[in-house]
RNA sequence: GGGUUGUUAGCUCAGUUGGCUAGAGCAUCUCGUUUACACCGAGAGGGUCGGGGGUCCGAGUCCCUCACAACCCACCA
C-alpha cells in the first residue's frame, strides 16, 4: 500500500489501536524479567483531564519500552469510584430530580449511584484508548470490585486484631443541616465579618468570635515566652461565667499569638480544630455543649436548646449585664468555613471514628525510603515524604458518605464500646448469641483502599497464601500465569499532589500487608499549567482537553508535545508549540517512510551497495542514540529520551542519512534502517510508527510486540569517512547560500575522500560538479582542511573575503581566551589533565584553521 | 506564618556529579519550490543564565543575601 503525502492521524489511530488490542499484544508474555506498573485509576464517572494527557504518555512509553527490550511487561488499569467526587456529582443530580440522599436508605444510594457511574464509564476508557495506552485490559480493577473489597477487609482485620484499629474522638467538619461530617475539601472557606469580643476572663482580658462556646472552655493559653502572663502559666483559675464560676487550667502554648488580642485564647477543644490540638498536647479535657442538630445542650445551662447564633446573642447580653465585655471590635474579619451545599456554618464537632494507630507504619515506611529501598524521581520529594511520616497523626479512615466500601464492624446495641468485626454488611443487623448488633453506616476513606492498590490489583495476598513455603518467591516469579509476580512493581508513576494521600498510604499498607515495598521507584510529575502558566480550572475558563488537542494533531503530537521539555516534579505550562513540533515530527518520520517505499520502488533490482559510508554512519548513529535512549529511560529522563528521538531522526537520518540515500539507493540496507529507526520511536509515537511498520510489512506482525534491534557492529574508519564527507559539504552549502542563487562547481586536487566520494558530495551539496584538477583556482574550502576549491570568478572571491576576514578574526578570540586558560597557572596544575589536553588540543587545530586562512587571503589579495 | 520549588533567547522550557564557544522547540530574518516532506530545505540573528556578594584555577550549576512567582501545609482565637 502506498503511503498518503501527509500523516492523518485521525485517519489510521482507532484502527491500530483495536489491531493492539485484538492481537493481545498488550497482556504480559510470561516470558523475561516481570515489569509492571499499576496504573493511577483515573475516576470512572469522568473524563481525563490533561494531567492524564501526561501521565499515561509516561507510563506508556516505559511499558512499550520495556515491551520491547525482553522484558515480561504489563500495565495495569484502574477505574476509580471516586468517592467523594462522584459523590458530589451524583448528589447535584439528585438534587436536580428535586430529591435528597435522605430520601433512601444507604443501599439505595450505593445501587443509584453504581448504576449513574456505570453510564458515564465508558469514556474515561475510551479516552485511555485514543491516548494509546497499552495496557492490558483484562486486568482492569474498579476500586470497588469484589477483590478490592475482600483484600481491604483483610487488610482491616490484621489491623484490628494487632491492635492498631480503635474508635476515637476527633473533631470532623460537620453540617448541622446535612448532619453529615466533611472531609476538609468539601468545606468552602469565605472572609466574613463577625464580631470579635474582649471579655473579661478570670485574670485575664481576651478576645474571641465565639462566646457561646464559653461553656466548653478546658484551658486559657498564654505564649510561653510572654512574661505578662508568666506568673499564671501551670496555675488554675477561676473564671466568672453567665451560669456561674468555672475553674480552667492556664497553658502556654505556641500557638498563641502575642500580638493577636491581648495574647490570651481560650481553649475549647470540643468546638475549634486548633483547640483541639492544643488540648491533645495539654491532655484536655474536651467538652461538647453543641449537639448533632446545632442547637447548645445542656452543659450550657439556662441556653440549652438555642441554637450558636442565637445563644451567642443571649450569652454576650448576659455578659454585658454582668460587666464582663470589655469591648466589640465589629469589624474583625475571619475566613468562616461553610457547607458547600446548603451554607450553614461548618462547626468543628467532636464525634468518633475509626482510627489507624499509624507511627507503627509510618516509621517502617520512612526506613524504607531512607534505605534507599524505594527510589524518588526527583529525590527531594522521598525526603519529604519521610519528613512527612514523623508527623503523621493517627488516620482517620471513616467517612459519612454511602458511596465506599462499607466498614465491616458492628456494635452491641446495649453497650456502644462494644464492636465485632464481620463482613457481612449487607445486613443492618446481626443477632450474635442473642445480642444484636448494628452495622456502622460509615464507609471507608478511599485512600485506605487505593493504598493498597498495587497488592489488591496483583492479586498478591491471595497468592502469596498458595505459595507460603519458602520458595514462594522463587514459584511466584516463575508462574506465568499468575499477576502476583508482578509485585511487587516496577515503578509508581503519579502526580505530586498525590504523594501524602496516596502514595504516602501505599507505602505503608503495602509493608504492612505483604512485607515488602509496593514499588520500587517513584516517578512523580507536576501539574499542567495552561499556557501561561496559570492553574487550569473550570472557573477560569482555560482548561485544555487532552481529546480535542488529539483531534488536532493526534495522538502522538500531543505524547511527544508533553513529554518534551518537561522535568519530574515541576509545574509547567502546556505548551502548543510544542505539541505542533511533534506533529511535525510525526510527519518527518512519515515522509522518511514515503522516501524508502519511493526509491524502493523505483530500484526494483538494486543489488547490495558495498561502500556506502552513510549507512555504516548512520549504524553508529542509531548505536548510540539507542544507548542514550535507554540510559535515559532507565533514569525516567523522558524529555531528554525524546530529544534524542527527535534529533536521531530528523538531524541524522532525515538530513544526512536520507539524502546520502539519494545517491546510494541501498534498498536493502533503507529496510533495515527503517524497521529500525520505528522500533526506536515506537514507545514515543506508537500510533504512526505502526502505521508504517504494517504498511510496509505485509507479514502481519506488529511493531508492538518486536524487540529493539543488537548494535550493529561499525568500522569506525567508514564513520570518519563520512562524517569528512558531512564537514565539507557543511561548509560548502555555507559558502554557497551566501553567493547569488545557482550551482557551483567543486575542484579539488591530491585528496582521496573527495576523489572516492565526487558524485556522493555532489548530490549532498547540491553542486553542478565536483571535478579533479591540476592546478587549483577559485575560493579554498579551508575550514574543513579539504584539498578542494570552488570555481568562482576572481571578483566573486575577492567579494568573500570580508566573510573570510571576520571569521578570522573570531577565531583568533577564541584561541586567545584558549591561551589565556592554559597561562593560568591554577588553571593547568588543578584542572584534571584530559581537559588541559583538550585545551591544547584546540588550540593546535584553530591555529592551524588561522593558517589556512590566512593563507587564503593572501592567495585572494594576490 | 511554616515548608518546597522556581526565576536561563520574543514565548514554552532543557541544562544529571561545577569543566570545551549555555541548548531545544516554536516564533523572527535571509535564500531556496532539486518529484519524501512548506507539517520542507540551506543558513542567520537573538542570552552580562532575576539582583548583589562569596568559595574555587574555573559558577547557569555550590554557599550567603535580597527581590519576585508558583505550589503544598497550617490558618489565627
Amino acid at each position: 500500500m502506498q503511503l498518503s503525502k501527509t500523516y492523518e492521524p485521525s485517519q489510521y489511530e482507532p484502527e491500530i489501536y483495536a489491531m493492539w488490542e485484538t492481537s493481545g499484544a498488550f497482556k504480559p508474555t510470561g516470558k523475561g524479567e516481570p515489569y509492571s506498573i499499576v496504573m493511577p485509576p483515573p475516576n470512572a464517572n469522568g473524563n481525563l483531564h490533561v494531567g492524564h494527557g501526561y501521565m499515561i504518555p509516561i507510563e506508556d512509553i516505559l511499558t512499550r519500552y520495556y515491551r520491547m527490550n525482553g522484558r515480561d511487561t504489563i500495565w495495569i488499569p484502574g477505574a476509580d469510584h471516586a468517592g467523594f467526587e462522584t459523590w458530589v456529582v451524583f448528589e447535584k443530580a439528585l438534587e436536580k430530580e428535586g430529591k435528597s440522599r435522605f430520601d433512601f436508605s444507604r443501599e439505595q444510594l450505593y445501587k443509584m449511584t453504581w448504576d449513574f457511574v456505570a453510564q458515564n464509564r465508558g469514556n474515561m476508557e475510551l479516552q485511555l484508548r485514543a491516548l494509546g495506552a497499552s495496557c492490558d485490559w483484562e486486568s482492569l480493577v474498579f476500586t470497588l470490585d469484589k477483590k478490592v473489597v475482600k483484600t481491604v477487609y483483610s487488610t482491616f482485620k490484621r489491623l484490628w486484631d494487632d491492635g492498631l484499629i480503635y474508635r476515637g474522638e476527633r473533631l470532623v467538619n460537620y453540617c448541622t443541616h446535612h448532619q453529615t461530617s466533611f472531609a476538609d475539601i468539601e468545606v468552602a472557606y469565605d472572609e466574613e465579618t463577625t464580631p470579635l469580643y474582649y471579655i473579661k476572663y478570670g485574670p485575664f482580658e481576651l478576645a474571641t468570635t465565639r462566646p457561646e462556646t464559653k461553656f466548653g472552655d478546658t484551658a486559657v493559653a498564654v505564649h510561653p515566652d510572654d512574661d505578662r502572663y508568666k506568673d499564671l502559666v501551670g496555675k488554675t483559675v477561676t473564671v466568672q461565667g453567665v451560669n456561674g464560676d468555672f475553674e480552667v487550667k492556664v497553658i502556654a502554648d505556641e500557638m498563641v499569638d502575642r500580638e493577636f488580642g491581648t495574647g490570651v485564647v481560650k481553649i475549647t477543644p470540643a468546638h475549634s480544630f486548633d483547640d483541639w490540638e492544643a488540648g491533645q498536647r495539654h491532655d484536655l479535657p474536651a467538652i461538647r455543649v453543641i449537639n448533632e442538630d446545632g442547637r447548645m445542650n445542656e452543659r450550657a445551662g439556662r441556653f440549652a436548646g438555642l441554637t450558636v447564633m442565637e445563644a451567642r446573642k443571649a450569652v454576650v447580653e448576659a455578659m454585658e449585664e454582668m460587666g464582663l465585655i470589655i469591648k466589640i471590635d465589629k469589624n474583625y474579619k475571619t475566613r468562616i468555613g461553610r457547607c458547600y451545599k446548603c451554607n450553614t456554618t461548618i462547626e468543628p464537632m467532636l464525634m468518633k471514628q475509626w482510627f489507624i494507630d499509624i507511627q507503627p507504619l509510618a516509621q517502617r515506611a520512612k526506613k524504607s525510603i531512607e534505605s534507599g529501598e524505594i527510589k524518588f524521581v526527583p529525590e527531594q520529594k522521598g525526603k519529604e515524604l519521610a519528613r512527612y511520616y514523623d508527623e503523621l497523626r493517627d488516620w482517620n479512615i471513616s467517612r459519612q458518605i454511602p458511596w465506599g466500601i462499607p466498614i465491616p464492624a458492628f456494635q452491641n446495641v446495649n453497650d456502644p464500646d462494644d464492636w465485632i468485626f464481620d463482613e457481612r454488611v449487607e445486613e443492618s443487623e446481626l443477632v450474635i448469641d442473642g445480642v444484636t448488633y448494628r452495622r456502622d453506616n460509615d464507609t471507608f476513606d478511599t485512600w485506605f483502599s487505593s493504598g493498597q492498590w498495587p497488592f489488591v490489583t496483583t492479586d498478591y495476598l491471595s497468592a502469596s497464601d498458595l505459595f507460603s513455603d519458602e520458595n514462594s518467591e522463587k514459584e511466584l516469579a516463575e508462574d506465568a500465569n499468575n499477576l502476583a509476580r508482578f509485585y511487587p512493581n516496577a515503578v509508581m508513576e503519579t502526580g505530586t499532589d498525590l504523594l501524602r494521600p496516596w502514595v504516602s498510604r501505599m507505602i505503608m499498607l503495602g509493608l504492612y500487608a505483604t512485607d515488602k515495598v509496593p514499588f520500587h521507584d517513584v516517578f512523580m510529575h507536576g501539574l499542567i499549567l495552561d499556557e501561561h502558566g496559570q492553574k487550569m480550572s473550570k472557573s477560569k475558563g482555560n482548561v485544555i482537553n487532552p481529546m480535542d488537542i488529539i483531534g488536532e494533531f493526534g495522538s502522538d503530537a500531543l505524547r511527544i508535545g508533553i513529554v518534551m521539555n518537561r522535568a519530574a516534579g515541576q509545574n509547567q505550562a502546556f505548551s502548543t508549540a510544542s505539541v505542533i513540533a511533534g506533529r511535525n515530527f510525526c510527519n518527518k518520520l512519515w515522509n522518511i517512510a514515503r522516501l524508502v517505499q519511493k526509491i524502493i520502488a523505483d530500484n526494483p533490482d538494486q543489488a547490495e551497495i558495498a561502500d556506502d559510508i552513510a549507512a555504516v554512519w548512520i549504524d553508529k548513529k542509531l548505536n548510540d542514540a539507542q544507548n542514550e535512549i535507554s540510559e535515559h529511560i532507565k533514569n525516567y529522563r523522558f524529555a531528554e529520551a525524546v530529544d534524542t528521538v527527535y534529533h536521531i531522526v530528523w538531524d541524522e537520518v532525515a538530513d544526512w542519512f536520507m539524502e546520502a540515500e539519494k545517491f546510494y539507493k541501498n534498498t536493502a540496507f533503507l529496510t533495515c534502517v527503517m524497521d529500525r529507526i520505528l522500533k526506536i520511536v515506537h514507545p514515543f509515537a506508537p500510533f504512526v510508527t505502526e502505521t508504517i511498520w504494517t504498511t510496509l510489512h505485509k507479514d502481519g506482525e506488529l511493531l508492538i510486540s518486536q524487540q529493539w534491534s543488537e548494535a550493529a557492529e561499525v568500522d569506525s574508519e567508514k564513520v570518519s569517512r563520512f562524517e569528512s564527507v558531512k564537514n565539507l559539504v557543511s561548509e560548502v552549502r555555507l559558502i554557497t547560500t551566501q553567493l547569488p542563487a545557482g550551482k557551483y562547481d567543486l575542484l579539488y586536487t591530491d585528496d582521496k575522500i573527495i576523489a572516492e566520494n565526487a558524485d556522493l558530495i555532489k548530490s549532498l551539496a547540491g553542486l553542478k560538479s565536483v571535478e579533479k584538477v591540476e592546478q587549483s583556482r577559485g575560493l579554498r574550502i579551508a575550514s574543513a582542511n579539504r584539498k578542494a576549491w570552488l570555481d568562482l570568478s576572481p571578483e566573486m572571491v575577492y567579494e568573500h573575503q570580508s566573510r573570510l576576514e571576520l571569521r578570522l578574526v573570531e577565531i583568533r578570540g577564541e584561541v586567545e581566551k584558549l591561551q589565556a586558560r592554559l597561562d593560568n597557572k591554577g588553571y593547568v596544575e588543578h584542572a584534571p589533565e584530559h581537559l588541559v589536553n583538550e585545551t591544547r588540543n584546540e588550540i593546535a587545530s584553530k591555529t592551524a584553521l588561522i593558517d589556512r586562512l590566512v593563507h587564503e587571503l593572501e592567495v585572494i589579495k594576490k
